[in-house]
DNA sequence: GTTAGTACTTACCTAAAGGAAAGCGGTTAC
DNA sequence: GTAACCGCTTTCCTTTAGGTAAGTACTAAC
């Protein structure tokens, strides 16, 4: 009983294992998280993420607002003004990344904390 | 006051970000979290693993398992007997993915949940 | 009619990840 | 000696992500 206190068993690594590499298949790229992140700021037009997210071409910004479309997490709204306004907002679903995301953000400060001690024990 | 409560402010965005893809990067490729899941499991050595994670070559397995151990995931055991005996360990400081690797699962089990129902509504 | 802005698309290129197959240096069994 | 096993390394190849630059279709202002 205590035994499996720490280490999962098997079968349920293995499953666990399709399950992690679903998440991370979806927030994998360059910039999907730092897109999510903006638009939950504030949704915004196609130029102006473009001129946030400093050094995203339009070919590679258009492809990943597709991609997080196709996945729920942003939605694209056309506005009939004339010209037409074309918003990209987060939607709620994108929410429900907060704590993945807090989780992901700790433990990467933390490990860079450790990098930086490490280095520091070699010099 | 109340609205930061669910939208964390620009900079700690943008701080947060960094920490996020430092994670990110370091969990980043087809193999490593099913090397790490493998060796919490129980410490292996290289062909055991190599059977284990079917699919993987030589190469990739090589390379991975030095970046884990620069990343003080796993440590290389050489024991002197004859022939030696090179054992894959995962390290205590691999065990501090564990909610991380929690947190993956549990998202990407009900993000495939939602995909499927969403395949469902559209047939 | 030319210029500028918006929201893209297209074509081309590069770098990195990863797969396939072979080889290599050592040891051990036959 | 030769065959097999272990722990890799090397070479070559394909795929994919992403960057650059240019172009397109529409609108609107001057």
């Amino acid at each position: 009983m205590i035994i499996n206190e720490a280490l999962p068993d098997k079968d349920e690594c293995t499953g666990s294992l399709r399950n992690v590499l679903d998440a991370l298949s979806v927030l994998n790229g360059k910039w999907k998280i730092a897109l999510i992140l903006s638009l939950v700021q504030s949704s915004k037009r196609f130029n102006e993420i473009q001129h946030e997210l400093k050094g995203i071409s339009p070919k590679v910004l258009a492809k990943e607002l597709k991609d997080l479309e196709l996945n729920d997490f942003v939605k694209r709204c056309v506005y009939p003004t004339t010209p037409v306004s074309i918003i990209y907002e987060a939607t709620d679903y994108s929410r429900t990344l907060k704590s993945l995301i807090g989780e992901l953000s700790a433990w990467g400060e933390q490990h860079r904390e450790k990098v930086k001690q490490s280095m520091r024990k070699q010099s």
